[in-house]
DNA sequence: ATCCATCCTTGACGTAGATCAAGTGAACCG
DNA sequence: CGGTTCACTTGATCTACGTCAAGGATGGAT
């Protein structure tokens, strides 16, 4: 667990790769230009613990590339993974000092930060951030809703293919492939930051891994890289209505 | 299934039960005005479906008084509650047309609405009304990610002392209590209601509600009056931190 | 080359909670 | 007053998933 931190100060806003999607999506060339201002890269290496949960947090930021996790964790240490941060997604809270959550990088990953006073002074007078970041954080609000159902609802099986259509679905939204078509994608997660992500034993996930690609409903090369030759299938597999999920 | 819908024009804003907490919370008196003018009030029974999933909605509003759940339900019939919806707590989104979850009152149920367009209009000008609703959509963002350890990793008796400690928590807001005094309060929840919040079924919601009663837990008049004796114990039966839980 | 640590798989067995089924008690209604 | 309904309780059994335990595969360090 090494503390080595990168800090640096990269390429400008304007060539971002997520200055379309991110908090700052809605920003004039002057609004980005007094962010580029107050704006520090931090790099972090796969396992580092970005944020402890209660720590005082005094940046807020974003994903820029690489995974996270923000997760959860009784005092017995049952964990509860609540939520994934791709590329683009924002973490902390404007107008709250402690973080409620552990974030962790799953990968290596590179996070576009800004110092929270700052920040909240830039959201009073800048309605273009403060409505994206709305957007966002009911966008998440959707995913955590719909991950309730998964939580509660849904059997094993059925959690293992909500996870895979997750991923290979924001792979597809990269990838701009046409839908009907196989999908290959890498899990971004272990067994067990899977397990911690349905609220299952990592050895139930590889039970029920092993039984999807028994049943060949996904095939596997290695342990991490996925194939889905049907991607109905695996909704169907998932729980949910089969249609509904081609549209971009 | 009466479609009875009151819909009448009632006490002004200032003098509005949930004026400190809705949406409008931090509105100027010339911008409560202008809310004043385009809101319209509308009742509902309980029982009565104010929202399906998938219909266009053309409102969003607040609850005043009364509850309603959000909940989402699979082809098959499993169901699973998302949100409980408060007075004060806000339905719908702007910005997007159709709904995605049933929307239904718990009890009866009086809403203050505004139609969609004029109120995404004066989202846009009044930065008071967006950041509100943001600091409120944050808010409910935490409360379905800590939703979420309740749904994946905590035992069948810990949900139930967890959803007790919510409601009882909720009423304690209402009524400034001192902490360490026996807590009080009516369940607003049918037992099945409290299984689709919970992940469970109506039988083991009403074994765990027995046996929390048994132990001394809770104390038990009719079905749903309940008295806690001592929150501490009910916290730590819900697993949390027993502690914490005595701030206003 | 081999040692070790991770990450994963698979099997045998136990259990929490689901399912199926039969009540109870209060409210409501003729 | 009996009959019906609705919300709930309780018991008997079943099963999906957890738990415990024993390997296998990979990859990096020595």
């Amino acid at each position: 667990m090494t503390i080595a931190t990168g800090q640096t100060h990269l390429p400008s806003c304007t060539d971002c790769p997520i200055r379309h999607r991110a908090v700052c999506a809605r920003c004039e060339p002057d609004e980005l230009q007094t962010l580029d201002a107050i704006k520090y890269y931090r790099s972090f290496e796969a396992g580092q613990t970005i944020i402890w949960s209660g720590d005082k947090m005094d940046f807020v930021g974003s994903v820029v590339s690489g995974i996270a996790t923000l997760t959860q964790t009784m005092e017995d240490g049952r964990t509860q993974m609540v939520g994934l941060l791709l590329p683009s997604d924002f973490v902390g809270r404007p107008g709250r000092d402690g973080a409620p959550y552990d974030v962790v990088a799953t990968t290596d990953i590179m996070m576009c930060c800004f110092r929270k006073k700052p920040f909240e002074q830039m959201m009073m007078t800048t309605p273009h951030i403060a409505h994206r970041l709305l957007e966002m954080t009911l966008d998440e609000l959707d995913a955590a809703r719909e991950w309730m159902l998964v939580l509660g609802r849904k059997t094993a099986r059925e959690k293992i293919a909500s996870l895979l259509s997750i991923v290979a679905r924001r792979d597809a939204s990269l990838d701009a492939r046409r839908p009907g078509g196989p999908m290959i994608f890498d899990l971004p997660l272990t067994r067990e930051a899977m397990a911690d992500y349905l609220g299952l034993t990592l050895e139930t996930v590889s039970r029920q891994m092993s039984a999807l690609k028994r049943d060949g409903v996904i095939r596997l090369e290695g342990k991490r890289h996925v194939t889905v030759p049907d991607m109905g299938r695996l909704m169907e597999e998932a729980g949910d209505d089969s249609d509904g999920g081609c549209l971009a």
